[in-house]
DNA sequence: TGCTACATCTAA
DNA sequence: TAGATGTAGCAG
């Protein structure tokens, strides 16, 4: 047996795999996320290495490939729980090893200088000028480099790890510089604070209602006699579910444990974070992508050394290098935000649960709308269940409306607002309350089409039509690509090309028609797009200087406007045409939270929901807002046709920019799955297809799905395919694995 | 030609 | 990363 191992060295060359023989009587305890000794290079000393994957076969010719010394014994450190973690990701979510290893230590390369280094002139200007004219002369060319670079920053000096790496001077070059006494070395250890601009009341903490406070103390009694558990905290809209996770979180920080809050996205951030930073003070930290490189790398770091207790961040957050990790909260844990879109394409919540268990640490998931997968775990006694049924500070549930737009039409309105929401509207408006309007489509109009010839027109690049957008431009909303808007259909040169279909802009502009004087903001994607576009315009609303916010499904997630009375949805049915098995949850989803937005205040709150298809289930429990029986007539259509969770699904995708190839590697991989896969129980096979949308970005997409009951099945024949792919190495095409997909 | 002082390469 | 190997510059 041969074992894959990665080499303990943080250098980005040496960041793949080395064989090395399993001896016989290692056998038994060389397993994935092992730590070993190996002997490697030249080196007089073993060093450590981790087993990232077993195999019968020698890759290289077999006499070069050395022995395993041994197993390190001795204590486990963070990095080699995390290094487990990833070879767990490899494997369950599949990827390479290299791409699961690049979440957990997301930062390699700077991970070796532990300090901050800079390189100073020691000598005068003189000495140096005439050291580089040295260097010059006798071509010692990392010498100039470098010499060159520090006499252009001789006040301030060059960083060590730019200077390594940007400039690759090596360490014997920089060494024989200080001993020449050119140059010295300086270190700082300066962590920078994302959050200095805060103030803090430290100690600030509200009282808890009488429901919160018994969700609360149930989970106490279990910290406090040391048992790890799993929760599902299903709260309804405004049910104060973050207060609950900041009493858990207390009780957590007090045993010296520490606390990973996941939120799904950087967009709630800011507002969290300012609520914990105000209890929680400086054992804070936050990890989102709008940090600088800097800021992320000593917040890793924090992490590392123990000085952070709780950290605040969207799905990455998840690999914070805690010591002693005692608790995972996942906020809004239904989000498909919390689903990585780039292999390993993991899901934060089965990945919170594996390195929970990992490390002893509770998990708790909280939602208004659960994922089906959750609730029924929960519905199975895998996870502990607790509701709120009432909204924290005794706010009344909006009142729900559904409109049949079959009906407004046949009474010949044909506008996009109904004569009940325009009626609503128009009252908010002299009541001066506020109101949201919600659609899931931004741009203006979402295709254009010729009335003479039928064409429609598609973006050159992907298989979509274009969305026409009120800058007199298409776009599309895959790849960015954009043009400008034709007067002549470029088929047949018809004049009579017009854009069809709503979008969030022509929302706007309609608005602006049919109430004159009204004051409106929208965001969206192309709203938000400047660094602080969300910020300004959730804050102008919530300042009462809009009378409406139009959106996309953006303005639902979350926020808390008190003056917000009416919340419109324009059209309901737009997310349950997807060809998507969870179209039905996503629908209900969106309704549910964006009914949330409505009456958060005093006020009790209307909610009127635009649809076509009144008596579809996920709209008519949504109006009813009855989880449960969404829930069961969801779960059993899941389980009629074998989806997640009731089954297991993998979705195996080839991808190429040239068609055949990916069409070819897809019809090649459904033979090894039709050869392989009676050992494995049932398994059901579909396609190879084209992918729902063919071609992005010049890519052409084909894909396979599976389904299976059993998880490891599809692993199995995961390992399989990889193993082929292997071998068989095509340079033109790659294949992605998703398990139960989006 | 041999020595020095780097530069460059490679690891199973 | 660390050690082995390669190479330009220089003195004799």
């Amino acid at each position: 047996m041969y074992a894959d191992i990665i080499v303990d060295i943080s250098v980005e060359s040496l960041d793949r795999s080395f064989q090395y023989r399993i001896p016989e009587e290692l056998e038994a305890k060389a397993e994935i996320g092992e730590r070993v000794w190996i002997s490697f290079g030249n080196r007089k000393s073993y060093i450590k290495g981790y087993i990232v994957g077993i195999s019968d076969r020698a890759k290289i010719d077999p006499s070069k490939i050395k022995p395993i010394r041994g197993i390190v014994e001795g204590e486990v450190s963070v990095d080699d729980r995390m290094i487990k973690l990833a070879a767990w990701m490899k494997e369950n979510f599949g990827s390479t090893f290299n791409e699961a290893l690049k979440c957990v230590i997301p930062i390699k390369k700077k991970v070796q200088n532990l300090v901050k280094r800079r390189i100073l002139p020691k000598a005068d200007r003189d000495i140096l000028n005439a050291a580089y004219a040295t260097a010059v002369r006798k071509k010692h060319k990392a010498k100039e480099r470098l010499l060159f670079e520090l006499l252009g920053e001789y006040e301030y000096g060059l960083d060590y790890s730019l200077v390594v790496q940007k400039l690759n001077v090596s360490a014997q070059t920089i060494q024989s510089l200080i001993t020449e006494g050119l140059i010295e070395l300086e270190s700082e250890t300066v962590l920078r604070n994302p959050l200095e601009r805060l103030e803090n009341d430290r100690g600030f903490a509200c009282e808890l209602n009488p429901s919160q406070k018994a969700v609360a103390e149930s989970i106490w009694a279990d910290l406090r006699a040391g048992i790890r558990n799993d929760y599902l905290i299903h709260g309804i809209t405004g049910s104060g579910k973050t207060e609950v996770y900041m009493a858990v979180i207390d009780e957590v920080i007090r045993q010296g444990k520490q606390v990973i809050m996941l939120i799904p996205e950087i967009a709630l951030t800011y507002q969290t974070v300012k609520r914990f930073y105000r209890r929680f003070g400086d054992s804070i930290s936050i990890m989102n992508s709008k940090l600088s490189a800097g800021e992320r790398y000593d917040q890793y770091l924090k992490a590392k050394q123990g000085l952070t207790q709780i950290v605040i961040g969207p799905r990455s957050a998840i690999f914070m290098p805690f010591d002693r990790l005692g608790l995972i909260i996942m906020d809004e844990e239904h989000e498909s935000s919390y689903k990585s879109e780039n292999s390993p394409k993991y899901s934060t919540r089965e990945l919170a649960l594996k390195r929970a268990e990992m490390e002893g640490a509770s998990v708790i998931l909280g939602s208004a709308t659960p994922s089906l997968e959750s609730y029924s775990a929960a519905k199975a006694g895998r996870i502990k269940l607790f509701e709120l049924k009432e909204r924290a500070g005794g706010a009344e549930l909006p009142q729900i409306d559904v409109v049949d737009l079959r009906e407004e039409m046949r009474s010949g309105n044909r506008s996009m607002f109904s004569r009940r929401l325009r009626e609503l509207i128009e009252d908010r408006l002299s009541r001066n309350e506020q109101t949201m309007l919600f659609l899931n489509r931004r741009g203006h109009s979402s295709f254009v089409n010729c009335r003479e010839c039928g064409k429609v027109l598609k973006c050159p690049h992907c298989d979509v039509s274009l969305t026409y957008h009120n800058n007199g431009r298409l776009m599309c909303h895959y790849c960015g690509y954009s043009a400008d808007m034709v007067a002549k259909c470029p088929s047949c040169g018809s004049p009579y090309i017009k854009a069809f279909g709503i979008g969030t802009q022509k929302v706007e502009e309609q608005l602006i028609k049919e109430f004159p004087g009204i004051r409106v903001l929208r965001m969206d994607a192309d709203t938000t797009r400047a660094k602080d576009g969300y910020e300004e315009i959730l804050s102008a609303f919530a300042n009462n200087e809009a009378d409406i916010l139009v959106g996309t499904q953006m303005i639902v997630k979350g926020h808390d406007f008190h003056n917000v009375t009416l919340v419109g949805i324009l059209l309901a049915d737009m997310s349950l045409y997807s060809s998507d098995f969870r179209s039905a949850e996503r629908t209900y989803e969106l309704l549910a939270q964006a009914a949330g937005r409505a009456g958060r205040g005093s006020r009790k709150g209307e909610v009127v929901i635009q649809t076509y298809n009144p008596e579809h289930y996920a709209i008519e429990t949504a109006a009813r807002n009855d989880y449960e029986a969404f829930y069961n007539e969801e779960m059993s259509f899941r389980k009629l046709l074998n989806y997640p969770p009731s089954w297991n699904m993998l979705r195996i995708m080839t991808l190429s920019e040239k068609q055949q190839c990916a069409e070819r590697l897809a019809a090649v991989l459904k033979e090894l799955i039709e050869k392989k896969k009676d050992e494995f129980g049932r398994v059901k096979v579909f396609g190879p297809a084209a992918a729902p949308v063919f071609k992005v970005n010049d890519v052409y997409r084909m894909h396979i799905y599976l389904k299976s009951a059993d998880y490891s099945a599809l692993v199995e024949l995961k390992n399989y395919m990889s193993d082929y792919i292997n071998d068989n190495p095509d340079k033109d095409t790659a294949v992605q694995f998703d398990f139960n997909p989006l």
